[in-house]
DNA sequence: TATGTTATCGCAAACTTTTGCAATAACTGG
DNA sequence: CCAGTTATTGCAAAAGTTTGCGATAACATA
């Protein structure tokens, strides 16, 4: 059985149902590459199905991050999905320059996590993590010229209002 | 000079205004005890500067948290603003359970930035962090019963939508 | 297969945060 | 102290996300 197959089991196993909206929204995740935004999503699920509402989009990504099946990436206020691949887990580092988001080891964070247990009986979600930054490509950019490695729209720092 | 004033200097160095609402707002999360949300500050500035809009409370926390005034933490989905203690800086961990904030000393994130640094090349912004997660008593309180360290709202896990 | 229970959906509206724009006010130089 | 420049404000509206609610459909049981 596909993983996908093995996350629809696992959904209906924890008492949720299977909707055709759902195996919609997975499907779109599962074929997409790399994390997708919510309207994207959304459009892409409509074409095959019109009356998909924005709100269930929602509701069902909240619902798969919940169970473990996507993880959730906050890049630039808007969230983004991919699918959860159980054995390759990764972290993000995301660029508030550029807004790419890079792929983090779990190993980097095994450490952090213990010690906040330890210090602290705190049990970070580490399942997934996000952390701001600025990447290599735009520090070295920022550091000659005017801030960006990429040519998009970007709000840079030195700007009033 | 109190702190207030050298991050108001510290503001018109770098060539912004310095005007009544900045003033007010400033005032305001200075004034209170921890972290406030943004409706909060919103309605302590009116009651003393009934014109002032929502949206130059947040404009103005986005300038403050840029120049390094104040910090911000998310806080179950909503922004919370607190004065920056310069010398007394320190994180975040919020619990998702019960959503308090307890305070993490920059030490235990050191070592984690200067990992990303050397295998990435990536610079987090480290100047504030935020780590969600589970603290101590909703963990116990989870093991037990059902779920939260609090009596306020809450969306446990366990529910469905 | 028919029936009951209730999770889920679509819709509309709320909520939080951001943005465009014209009017205003803070600073600058004379 | 006055006039010019332009950052900042208030307002209105957009954008992204969440929520309440009645109707519907998925699952369980018989």
């Amino acid at each position: 059985m596909t993983s996908q197959e093995q996350s629809l089991h696992y959904l209906q196993s924890l008492g949720y149902r299977l909707t055709p909206q759902r195996l919609m929204v997975l499907a779109i995740v599962a074929g997409g590459a790399g994390h997708m935004g919510v309207d994207e999503i959304h459009r892409q699920a409509r074409a095959a199905y019109p009356y998909l509402d924005l709100a269930t989009v929602y509701r069902t990504l909240r619902l798969f991050k919940q169970v473990g099946v996507v993880t959730e990436v906050d890049i630039d206020n808007r969230l983004h999905y991919e699918l959860t691949a159980p054995g390759e887990k990764h972290h993000h580092m995301v660029c508030r320059a550029c807004h790419r988001a890079i792929n983090l080891s779990p190993h980097y964070l095994e450490e952090f996590r213990d010690t906040l247990m330890r210090e602290f009986g705190f049990e970070p979600d580490v399942e997934h993590f996000t952390v701001a930054g600025r990447c290599l490509p735009c520090r070295e950019m920022a550091a000659a010229g005017s801030g960006t490695a990429v040519e998009s729209d970007v709000a840079d720092d030195g700007e009033v209002d």
